[in-house]
DNA sequence: TTGAAAGCGCTAACAT
DNA sequence: ATGTTAGCGCTTTCAA
């Protein structure tokens, strides 16, 4: 009944075991065996000791010594929403292929706990940082690219142009979305927006407007509510502008989880989509096709998103120096379902 | 034009700068100034120096010093699935919640992935780990166990009854699933089952089994298709079925995803659901309901999940003592919706 | 009430 | 070809 509290084997026992030196067993073991010209013999004799033992040096320690910790932090909103999920695995997935590890930090949507994380990871001396910043303070991460932490803002962003930012083309297509209304003859549209205050939303908005402008008619902002990606501000949304605007004969959702709201509010207001009502929404999602109404929606390419991210931060890391270019805009996709119809 | 590569503070330089030893400061600043007798004069000059000079304590070292890292290990088979990603928050907000941080990876369904990620882990000197296992191989796991690594199996795991284990109750969903549909009156059922050496692949075949026995009919294997729990498996088993036998009136799909292909399946092959083909699915989402076959459904509760597995680790390593109970059986809830037709 | 010093496990400059 | 030593930044024993 020997209760084994294992401690791990250290570089030391291991140059014990193989009668060398820690400097030597060091050497050794992390291949530069050659050039400190260690006899084969004695590497060899390292390397069984090695795995005798079964070593696995501290990263830690290795970390403290060398001032690289092999460490990347993620601050996203919301870790469960399968957006900021893919973003997360992209991300994950091409740190592990370089060494890195990563910290993966949720701020639910909070500017006070991202402010906490982004300091806690700084502590823990991660070599890089990819954020969906929540609000419209950028001072904090300005701060951080001054002191040279690389840094690439994902998603949302600010008008800073001096961050490195990968985002969708919001704005061609939210342009995309309602000239597809526009054309089947909606002529009073509902947007059911998202966070106000964030880039995305904004885009979005600038977008509707040029759409609404290049067919003559003006932006009426008594056609739009909302004032998150959820779905209950979707609902909650939709409910208004569809008592408040009961003319209106299309909804343009910005986010999946808005319409999924708009559908539960159209549901419950008995305007069948997309006979009483069109629909179409900014993010694709797997089960669109198979809608009562199957969803028209502008695809974001999340995939892309993260792969390009965590390029750039890796990028960054190597060669010290941030990208020139500082704005990547990553293409959406219409995808033309039959949730829209034809009036007028 | 100053390239201020700005060195973080070290507890050195904030000592020096309230003229005290490091000690004192190291003393002052973690609340143990009360414990060793510090004069307040003193605990304030370094607290200000401190805040003056922005120093943030290099958790690093402070690890390396006291064997704590504060940091918790997770593996995922895939961090994009949402079921994954939901679990995958909760724990870091239960981490966070008590000062941790979690390093999150993705094995991607792979073995010698999953392995590889745990010594990369254990490296970093986790002090806990939640693992959702993709194989049936459990002695690396078992191993980590011994060594007295808190570890908690999410989902998956094994028939081992010593690994602290949390998962959803996977044969009473299934039982309950299929008893819906032999209410209903159908007979001829199709399995599109996930990854067959699975444990809550191997439970709700046993809950379909026990139903079925209890109706007097029997398990016919030739009915159970599938090897994974994604979409194109579900989708090639529902075809598969559909055609070597089309007297099938229904489908019990293992997962959403698994779901989503069955619905691609009958699609193609003219099967309208629910009218010419019954289907139920373990795993609910949220644009379930709004199908154009609004689809019944076994839900999980997979915040309940994560947070039971969180609460497991956090008390494993809290008290240094595995709990009590190993096995945690979180129960599912059947929504019906209209997915499922009566027939005979 | 405070300081000096050791040491966590590793790497690398400086000896031989 | 290998060993000695210093030190990464912190906590904590031991001394005063």
């Amino acid at each position: 009944m020997s209760k084994s509290t294992s401690k791990s084997i250290t570089l030391k026992e291991v140059a014990e075991a193989a009668g060398v030196s820690v400097s030597t067993a060091s050497r050794a073991l992390s291949g530069k065996a050659e050039a400190y010209r260690i006899s084969s013999a004695t590497e060899q004799s390292v390397r069984d000791a090695a795995k005798k033992l079964q070593f696995s040096p501290s990263l830690l320690a290795r970390s403290l010594r060398s001032q690289q910790t092999k460490l990347l932090g993620v601050v996203l909103p919301n870790v469960a929403n399968p957006f900021f999920a893919a973003i997360a695995r992209e991300i994950t997935l091409a740190a592990e292929a370089d060494g890195y590890s990563v910290l993966l930090t949720d701020s639910q949507e909070n500017s006070e706990t991202e402010a906490r994380l982004v300091e806690q990871l700084q502590a823990r001396q991660i070599e890089g940082l990819v954020v969906c910043p929540v609000g419209m303070e950028e001072a904090h991460l300005c701060q951080l690219a001054r002191q040279k932490l690389p840094l690439v803002l994902i998603d949302r962003g600010f008008n800073n142009r001096e961050l490195v930012t990968v985002t969708s083309d919001h704005q061609s297509g939210a342009r995309a979305a309602m000239n597809e209304l526009l054309e089947a003859g909606h002529r009073t549209i509902g947007i059911l927006q998202g966070m106000p205050e964030t880039l995305p939303n904004r885009e979005r908005l600038s977008g509707v407007k040029e759409s609404l402008e290049s067919c003559g008619l003006d932006f009426d902002s008594s056609l739009i509510a909302g004032h998150h990606f959820d779905e209950a501000s979707g609902y909650q949304a939709a409910l208004h502008l569809l008592s408040t605007r009961p003319e209106i004969t299309a909804l343009f959702a910005f986010s999946n989880q808005n319409a999924l709201g708009a559908l539960r509010a159209a549901s419950e207001r008995g305007r069948a989509i997309p006979d009483d009502l069109s629909l179409i929404a900014f993010d694709d999602f797997p089960f669109a096709a198979y809608l009562a109404a199957p969803l028209t929606s502008v695809s974001q390419d999340v995939n892309q998103l993260g792969q390009v991210a965590a390029r750039l931060l890796l990028e960054q890391i190597r060669s010290s120096v941030p990208p020139q270019q500082k704005q990547y805009r990553i293409p959406v996709q219409l995808i033309r379902r039959s949730s829209i119809t034809k009036i007028g």
